[in-house]
This record gives C-alpha cells, sequence and structure tokens, in this order.
DNA sequence: TATAACTGCTTAAACGTTTAAGCAATAAAC
DNA sequence: GTTTATTGCTTAAACGTTTAAGCAGTTATA
C-alpha cells in the first residue's frame, strides 16, 4: 500500500515535469516547492529570509531556484502586495540632454531601493500627457514623477493622479496650484544671473524671447528679467520681450521679428537653448557679430552650447540633482505609511556658464 | 423571514461601501457587480463586450463604472491572462536623437495595439544591460527591442530572453550569431555611399575612425570603407584606419593622431556624429580648413550635425522606419501563436546627406 | 412536440505570489 | 515536570481578473 501510494506521487511529480518540459512553462515557486516536497509559502518565506526558516531549507531552496532557473512572477507579486515597485516618469521628450540626464538619475537613486521606472515622452502634447497618465495608473505604478508638457494648463489629470493616492512629483515644468512635491531650479534668480552679466559686459537693451507666461518657470524667467532691468535703472520694452514657444524654428523666427526693430536689442536673453540656437542661426546668417553687435545667453546648457560657433552662454539646471531629488522625494513617499504627507518644495540654485556668445569684453 | 435575509443582505452591501469611504480602496469588478446584482464574471464580460451579455446590461456595467471612477488592474488581468502588455526596450542611451527617434517611433507603432512600452537604458555598459533585461524579464514584458552596448560581447544574457520563449527584435547595434529578428541600415553601403562621394569630390587619402570591430555594424562600415578603397583603386594604409570608442572625446584623440602622421589624410569618413564632433573640433582649434585641407564625414545625422561650422555630411539612418518596422515585427510575434518563427532581417537603404564638412567643389 | 440552438447569465477555478493564523516539535524557564 | 517560547514549517485565504463549463429560459428547427 505504502508502495502504491509512493508511485502515486511519484507519478504526480513526475507529471509536473512532463508538463514543464513539454509546454516550457515558466517554473513557479510551486515547482521549487514539490521537487524540495515542502510547502509553497515555504519555498516564498525561504527565498524572502524570512527567520523562520532554517538555513539548511534556504540553501535547497535556492539551489533548486537556481537550478529550476527561477524568475519570480512580478505581476503576481505585485498584485498581492498592492505594491509594483514601478515609478512612472513623464517628460516633454528625451533627445534633450537634461531630460535624459534627469531620468539617469531618477532611475540610479530608485534602482538602488528596488523600484524600476518606465519612461514616457509626452512630445510637449497636453493629449499624450493624458494617455500617458492612464497608461501609468494602469500599469500600477506606486508613483508618478513627472515634468509638464509645455500645453498642459488644465491640470484635471494630474489631480487624477493625486486622488487615487499615487505620490506625485514634479519637476522643472510644474504647477504651483496642484500643491505636490517640486523640485526645481530658481528659474527668478537665473534671470538675474544673465541680466546681471549682460550689464557687466556693457548691454544695454536687452531683449528677452521667453517661454509661455502660464508655465511657472518661464513666468518666473520673465518676472526675473523684469525686476533685474529695474534693478540696474534699464528701461523695460515691450516690443523687447517676446513669448516663444522655444523650439528652434521659433526661436529663429523670434529673433528675425527682434532684428526688424528699428532700435535693434544689443543682447538677446533666451530662455531656452534649442530656441537659442535658431538665434544664433538667424545672427550667423545675416553676418551679425556674436557677441560685439549682439550678445546672446541661452538656458538649460544643451551640450550643444558648447559645439556651435560661437559656443552659447546658458544656465546649468542642475540635472543630476534634480533627478536624486526627485527620486529622493518618491522614497520618502514610498516608506511612510500614512504618516502626515509634509511638501517638499526644493529649489536649487542655478550657474550661469558664460561662452564666448556673451563675453565681449574677451572677445 | 425575507424581510431578515434582505436586511442582511442590504448590511453586506451597505458594509463594503463604508469600506470603500474610510479606506478609499480602489473600486474593483466586484464592487460594481454588487452595486447591480450580477456576477463580477458578467461585469467583466460587459466591459469587454462580450456578445452573451445584453445590451441593457452592458450599458449599465459601464455607466456604473464610470461613476465609480472604475480603473482596471492591470496586475490582476495580466497575471491571469499571462500576458502583460508591456514591451521592453533597451537602449544604449536616449539622448542621441536616433534612439530617441526610434523610440518614439516604436511607442507610437505599439500604443496602436495596446502595449506599452518600457524604456532602460544601458549607458553602453554591458553591466547595466544584464541588469535591464533581468528588470524587464522580472516585469513580464511580452517582449524586449534592443540595441546593444558597445561593450556587450558576451550574449548569455540575450540567450536568456530566447530560451524563456520571449519575443527579442533588434535594432542597429545586433548581432548575427543571435539568429533573432533584425532590422538595421545597410552599413556596408553606406560607407560605400561616403567613399564615392569623398572620391567625387576629388579626395585621394581618406582615413576611417571606425567603432570596435566586434561590433558588427562597425564592422561592415570598415568592410565597406575597404572595398570602396579598392573599387577606387586607392591604397588601404593602416596608419588610415582606426578604431574607436566613438564619444566626443576618443573622436577628438584619434583626430589628433591622424593629424600627427606625416603623411596626413584629405578626408577622415568617421563612424559616428559624436566623433565627428570632437574631430571637428580639433580640426577648427588648428585652423585647418574643412572641407579644403580636410574633408570630413559623419554617421547618424544627429541634428547637431547641422548646427555647427562647418555643417557635417552624415548619413541618415532612418529612425522613423526602424521603430516602426521593430514594432511590427513584435507585433508579428505577438499575434501569432505558435507558428513557425520565420525570422525578419529587415536592412534599410541608408541616405547621405551632404553638407559643408565634404562639399568641396562648392565651397 | 420533441430537439436543437441561442441568449444571458452564474459558478468556480485559475494565474503566482504573500501572509495571517495555526500546529507540532523542540528548547528554555520556572 | 509543567508551562512558555521558539523554531520550522503548513494551511488557507487573499490580491483582481479572466474563462471554461454549465444552467435555466427562450426561440428556432424538424
Amino acid at each position: 500500500m505504502i508502495i502504491k501510494t509512493n508511485a502515486v506521487y511519484l507519478l504526480k511529480r513526475l507529471s509536473k515535469y512532463i508538463k514543464n518540459l513539454n509546454i516550457k512553462k515558466k517554473t513557479t515557486i510551486k515547482d521549487i516547492a514539490n521537487v524540495l516536497n515542502i510547502s509553497p509559502a515555504a519555498v516564498s518565506k525561504a527565498l524572502h529570509d524570512d527567520s523562520r526558516i532554517s538555513e539548511k531549507t534556504k540553501k535547497a531552496v535556492k539551489q533548486v531556484a537556481k537550478n529550476l532557473n527561477y524568475q519570480p512572477n512580478h505581476l503576481a507579486s505585485a498584485l498581492r502586495k498592492g505594491k509594483s515597485h514601478l515609478v512612472g516618469v513623464i517628460v516633454p521628450r528625451t533627445n534633450s540632454n537634461f531630460f535624459s540626464s534627469v531620468i539617469q538619475n531618477i532611475e540610479e537613486e530608485l534602482n538602488k531601493e528596488g523600484y524600476n521606472i518606465i519612461i514616457t515622452q509626452s512630445n510637449e502634447s497636453y493629449k499624450k500627457e493624458c494617455r500617458n497618465i492612464d497608461t501609468l495608473l494602469f500599469t500600477q505604478v506606486d508613483g508618478i514623477i513627472a515634468s509638464m508638457a509645455n500645453e498642459t494648463i488644465n491640470l484635471e489629470y494630474y489631480e487624477k493622479i493625486k486622488s487615487k493616492g499615487i505620490p506625485l512629483i514634479l519637476f522643472d515644468r510644474g504647477e504651483n496650484d496642484l500643491n505636490v512635491d517640486y523640485i526645481g531650479i530658481n528659474d527668478y534668480d537665473s534671470s538675474h544671473l544673465i541680466v546681471d552679466h549682460l550689464v557687466q559686459e556693457g548691454c544695454k537693451r536687452i531683449a528677452h524671447i521667453g517661454g509661455y507666461k502660464h508655465t511657472r518657470i518661464f513666468n518666473n524667467r520673465i518676472r526675473g528679467y523684469i525686476d533685474a532691468l529695474k534693478k540696474h535703472q534699464l528701461p523695460l520694452e515691450d516690443e523687447l520681450l517676446i513669448e516663444s514657444s522655444l523650439t528652434t524654428e521659433d526661436g529663429r523666427e523670434k529673433m528675425i521679428q527682434l532684428l526688424a526693430l528699428k532700435d535693434k536689442p544689443d543682447a538677446v536673453y533666451v530662455a531656452g537653448d534649442y530656441a537659442a540656437l535658431g538665434a544664433l542661426q538667424v545672427l550667423n546668417e545675416r553676418g551679425i557679430r556674436i557677441p560685439e553687435d549682439i550678445a546672446l545667453v541661452g538656458f538649460g546648457n544643451e551640450p550643444f552650447t558648447g559645439m556651435v560657433t560661437p559656443t552659447i552662454t546658458s544656465i546649468n539646471q542642475h540635472s543630476i540633482e534634480i533627478g536624486k531629488q526627485a527620486a529622493k522625494t518618491f522614497l520618502q513617499h514610498a516608506k511612510k505609511t500614512i504618516i502626515k504627507q509634509q511638501l517638499n518644495k526644493i529649489i536649487l540654485d542655478a550657474e550661469l556658464i558664460i561662452r564666448d556668445s556673451s563675453n565681449i569684453k574677451n572677445s
């Protein structure tokens, strides 16, 4: 009788194996349990180094897991635990050095704590951004770190994230009204840095090709520009303050617009490097000397600012620090359970990188 | 008695609601079922427009789902169905226009079919690439689309993907030995295009700063370079063929090395735009005229090739088409169940974008 | 008028984990 | 020598879906 039971038992075990061989099913915790003749629960605990499992069993479990090439099923554990250990990241685009550097540092910081990231791009489109949010919520991410598209005014979708109780951290392009954690640089002060520098180089008519006023960071840069002009008792003229989408193409157009003025500026501060590039192209094409005739300053310190002729003075946005802080802020949320949600607003000091395009005295 | 049963029943329903209100739990299919007094199975089917559910019920279910702000739990359905509808993408880095454009097009194409992508970067590191693969397998992706790191020689991890039966599609940087689907451009022909063009411009001593020989695409570019030289009866000289990591820094070094030769080249074909930029910087710094003294050609058509002075002639790698084809190839795998796996090797014709750095006759 | 086919659901099991609760057996404490 | 703790497991339920199987009731078919 014992022999028969044993035979039945062996047959059962064997059939499992045959099934595995044929259908090439992924090995599960159950398979390991069957091999060692212990319960799946014990295997799970052994793999997680539970103190209530003997060292002997742990060793055995890990060995068998390795032999059977066991890979834990993230979906199952995430479902059971209610945590996916996935963090969603939304950026306007990845092919800018600033964003890809931020992403890289978010990833690095989160990987340390066992989190992985899902990167999505909005391509500066509000509609795409909404779809990305839905996708991320659908994927059950544990948190979202985002920088808003230029187009985004309606915050309904971001409210949706908050209402689901999912930590939301914004960086660079954020909104004050949303009342969430934010990491960025001091845009207002950056404008002061730039204007101070240009004044020091002898400029008297400083134009500003700014971003959309409705976006907080660009608004701050504009305010900084205005206040800095006042500080230096330079007149603020409407025709010198232009709103732009800050693409390279629009940078070209807005520069052409400035050159059409009877009273041309002697310096142009552009709120984005790509638009500054467009401006530079126009100036070069028309044989206007930079910085002698017109000085140029960009924003973002994209690598190409150091590649073009002349190299473009720009603001370093501390992408590394922003990425690290964004990740750390998320981790704070993830760790505390219900403790009071203290808002983090981290504003980093920016740094002006002076290059040829504004270096009048040394040129 | 009936009343009592009803009371108990109502109490049960009520308690569910109270629970929902307090703990702010996400609404599930069960909640909808409870409200409408039907089974969860019926709700699931209604949401998926199953033909065996009445239109009336479907309407009601969808209405309640909307009211309760129901969001399907992706983890649960993925676990049950054995499909995550997630595709992993591995690239050396995202801050190159080529890769970010490929990614964007992969995403677009896959989104149409209800798939989402997880982007990971290897930063050209083999170790990071292995970790990325583990992460993606762990996340139960339905497929992986990858372009290999420069460092990658050992294909063990890629074999791991194949052995799990997960579709693997390589693009740009791939390996022949792996025997998987591949989408890329014709690197061999591209070299011919470049050499033909340079010869036509009158160059007689053409150097090549190539990528690592062990990477198939760079090897093909080298072979194309050699064969094209032969075709034009130009002598092939060892000192003119240099292996490089193709970073901007290394491009500088290798250019300096070429300038140290007693018999300098009159043209340099660099296998990557970033390295070509380094070469350009060195030439500019030393007052060597481009293209009159030395012509320069890059590879990849990165946007900055059109921004620098002089603009750099380069090869357009068809990132859009590569992205679309990679996605489509994956979808083919995803759709057929066990049908024979016919390998897709898609080789696109490249295109030479002629700019100032090699336009001798018109300069 | 029986039989088949369709409609509109329900039941119950499954996906692979984790975890609270519990149960023997052994060790420690009194 | 009884009580108490500790060790090393097991059992069973749960996470939220999906789906095969089945079951009434209705409608069409022969």
